[in-house]
DNA sequence: AAGTAGCATTAAACCGCTTTAACAAAACCT
DNA sequence: AGGTTTTGTTAAAGCGGTTTAATGCTACTT
């Protein structure tokens, strides 16, 4: 590969003019910069993109981060990808798609600064090293969800409004007749958990009721698939407790899993057992049967505006900890209906 | 962000010593490691990706390069995406999503090299720069797709076996007794448009058939939608010729346009008009009523395949044009059937 | 005509790291 | 003991660009 030496040679000019030919900081008169030009063009000499980038510090590069232990990428992420790319495709950068896994990440040859512009971080957890990390280096930084309570007033962030939307759903079935509401939620350390944790027991001290504690389950943040889950813990918990009369699912796997248990337990949905997933799986929803009741996320948007917000900080003077809710909808299927009863 | 000097300077030792610490690449006794891993610490350094990619001309990092004319991520992307993903996951690899549009790329001051080691072209078209580019500047690539014709022998590629998917989809028509088939291809430029078109008039000569030239009509490259496109040749076809008993559209947005004809000319769908599709979009196909018939591209495994060949020639000696088929399977649900009257 | 301002160009310093060549100290032969 | 390896460390020379300060020019004042 020819560099920039051997065009400054080539034009008869220095270095530094080919320099400002490419990168258009200063003017060049006319006859230099088509000179230079043609020379670059027969040599075929492309400027080396990390040489430039160290330099100038910056890569019109953005990352998206996600967590090394969870590389299950459903159709949510697919659709927030489309929305980031969207983004990035109409703003000249390009993205990193950086899923790498802590084992390769903890060895010492493979520690380095990230070679990004920003980042978008997937997915936050309790005690989430990722945040840290970045607030150190000052690397510009959007999560989507909600970062753990120390940095949530330091870092940009857009989240669906989960509160609030497991209050709604939670309503909606305290609505059709349900008390006694199973509610398989996502990991502990996974900040979404407890957000809808909080909408799920505030439905019911506003409908003048009590959450039992007992009824919300955590899914472990590894080992077992959500399906597994979903499937042991309904069977368990439908057992031991006959008067549940609904199952609150947090992905839509996890509600296939009790949809298995159901039928195990010879259960009809949605007359002996309503089933409801925190999801917007187009594909799988409608193909349950009956078809899955839901919530739409509109993971695009997400992804959007997470951009949108990283772009603005990237040019903004000084930093600022922005917040964007991207509001929900429920979407009603087949698989909610008034509580029926349950005989054995 | 600290430097290699102060991490140096804080451990008293030279900054080759705090380099081979972290590369690795010589033997530093144990006691001086600890004290600059320590001193590291302490100031939070990190080696600086660029100026390590620099001067090691290499970056962990691989492409997969989408036209830039073509931003419709949808969900033979999404998948391909998928099985590319898990294999740089699995291999350490970061993955860099290029997809800038035209616009912008052609400007001078973005003219640059690719910070990739390596990169993976999708869709590649008749007269295609990139590969050209890359062969110019020597970046490893491999295709998704059959390169033109002169690359052939050049470049490592994956595809689908076109041509014979192609005639297998055909011979299925013909045996269910079709003989006036329209085939709504990609566009001309498109490689993968030359191959079915290959295989759809395979199918006719072999079953003793004059496949009729007027029939093969392509979708413009730019411009219409496919779902344009599939509506509009379709009603014009149709009503043009009423032998026709069966179409074969290029993709399911396409199929979308052929219903939304067959339906404007009253024609039943499969009673009075086959159609079939190259699709595998488990979303759509299954919702089109009746569920469209098609087949399965195996996306993933393209994407898979793509990646193995790509890592293959970053760790080879010496390059070689590797050619891997993936193969596909009709996918029969119900939109296709024997032909019927067209009455008016 | 002299002084000032503006413009295009260049030489040299620098960005943060790797690597080569040189070297000292310790370990291994006979 | 003397010579040869091996091992660990360092100073200095890149990697391929950008940027700063300096330098000739030409053009514009007055």
């Amino acid at each position: 590969m020819a560099t920039i030496d051997d065009v400054a040679k080539a034009s008869g000019v220095s270095k530094g003019t080919v320099s400002s030919v490419f990168s258009k900081k200063r003017p060049i008169s006319k006859e230099v910069t088509e000179r230079v030009l043609a020379a670059a063009k027969s040599l075929h000499y492309k400027p080396n993109y990390w040489a430039r980038s160290l330099v100038s510090r910056s890569t019109r590069i953005l990352g998206l981060n996600i967590r090394g232990e969870s590389l299950e990428f459903g159709q949510f992420h697919h659709s927030l990808l489309n929305g980031v790319l969207r983004v990035c495709y109409e703003n000249g950068y390009r993205l990193l798609v950086n899923a790498l896994s802590p084992a390769y990440l903890s060895q010492v040859e493979n520690i380095s600064s990230d070679p990004v512009d920003g980042e978008i971080l997937l997915d936050p957890i309790a005690s989430d090293g990722r945040i840290e990390d970045r607030l150190q280096s000052g690397m510009p930084i959007v999560i989507i969800g909600r970062p753990p309570a120390p940095y949530e007033a330091q870092v940009s962030y857009v989240d669906n409004d989960n509160v609030g939307m497991a209050a709604q759903v939670t309503r909606y079935l305290i609505g059709l007749g349900h008390t006694e509401i199973l509610f398989l939620n996502a990991p502990v350390s996974r900040t979404v958990s407890a957000d809808r944790g909080e909408g799920y027991r505030s439905a019911f001290k506003q409908a003048g009721l009590q959450p039992k504690p007992d009824l919300i389950l955590h899914k472990p943040l590894k080992g077992e698939s959500a399906h597994a889950f979903g499937y042991e813990s309904a069977l368990a918990m439908l057992t031991a407790s006959p008067d549940i009369t609904a199952v609150i699912a947090d992905t839509d796997m996890m509600a296939l899993g009790v949809y298995k248990a159901a039928e195990r337990l010879g259960l009809r949905i949605p007359e002996q057992l309503s089933v409801f997933a925190f999801s917007d799986d187009t594909v799988l929803s409608p193909e349950f049967s009956p078809p899955l009741t839901g919530v739409r996320l509109h993971a695009d948007r997400l992804g959007v505006e997470a951009l949108k917000l990283l772009l603005e900080q990237l040019n903004a003077a000084q930093k600022s900890a922005k917040r964007v809710l991207v509001p929900t909808e429920l979407v009603i299927r087949g698989s909610c209906a008034a509580p029926g009863a349950r005989g054995r």
